[in-house]
DNA sequence: GCAAATTGGTTGCAGCAGGAACCAGTTTTC
DNA sequence: GAAAACTGGTTCCTGCTGCAACCAATTTGC
């Protein structure tokens, strides 16, 4: 057999400049839509799901830094897209909760995300994109614990 | 059906988290064994595989932007692992070519970086390496058409 | 064959990400 | 219950990326 030695070839680069492009469009849309970068996207996806959380829960559940969730954070805040509540159990952290406003801008994301979604991986039918999810976790977890 | 509305079902998501948990671990080998980083990686094995090239051939073969291609070029030239060559047809722009040390590079970095390869995906079998190949390039054509 | 448009390459600049240091509050240890 | 270790959050700083402007060489249009 044949050597591989195509750089077109090897798996990690056509898994990054995929995701690349995906996440350009992306990003693209919700800066033209909401004004939203990606990680302030994700806190607000996360908050919208689970509810109240803390930094430290939104940085584990978005797997994002703990800068990145806390600048994406002060800027929401900014535009009263989440609101801070006191955290009785710890005076270091806050609960971090969608305002009214937030929630109604999450009701309007959601839909669009997931026509987005339905747009980027329309080239493959709902069975492939099971497949396309279950070998990505398997990827992730094995990229995670190859040490 | 319940409406998917978690982050972590999101597969824009999933491909972006995976792809960077990805590149990371093959930054972090580059960096240790050879001191490359990932554009300077990808122009020596575009030389290495096509032999010579101007930086805009480059920039095409590694989807990079020209201005990174420019910067890696340079970091490898001031470390003699490839070199410029006037180019007769076009006086903007140069042949660039592997020398001998860049070429010793190559050939010792190119088993590791399939080994490394073999690892990181060695959760797939080989079908299911060819099935995700595929389905990849087929996201990848449709985020770069989808306007 | 000259002006205009184009292209390869370079530099400058701004935005973003992540690490390290740091502060304040909390838990552990004795 | 005080000292030490730890943790959540914040700020600072550095490095990478990519766009925009720019220069020089080439191609196009007349």
């Amino acid at each position: 057999m044949a050597k591989q030695t195509r750089l077109s070839d090897f798996l990690p680069y056509l898994l990054s400049i995929t995701s690349n492009a995906v996440s350009d469009r992306i990003a693209d849309e919700y800066r033209a839509r909401f004004g939203l970068k990606i990680p302030e996207w994700r806190v607000m996806a996360v908050l919208g799901d689970a509810g109240a959380a803390t930094q430290r829960e939104l940085a584990e559940a978005t797997r994002m830094d703990k800068v990145a969730v806390n600048r994406a954070c002060k800027v929401l805040e900014e535009r009263a897209l989440i609101a801070r509540r006191p955290n009785a159990r710890d005076g270091r952290s806050h609960h971090l909760e969608l305002t009214a406003a937030g929630g109604a801008m999450h009701g309007a994301i959601m839909p669009i995300a997931l026509k987005m979604e339905a747009r980027l991986f329309g080239a493959l039918s709902p069975a492939e994109r099971k497949t396309f999810t279950d070998l990505l976790q398997r990827v992730r977890k094995q990229a995670a614990t190859t040490g």
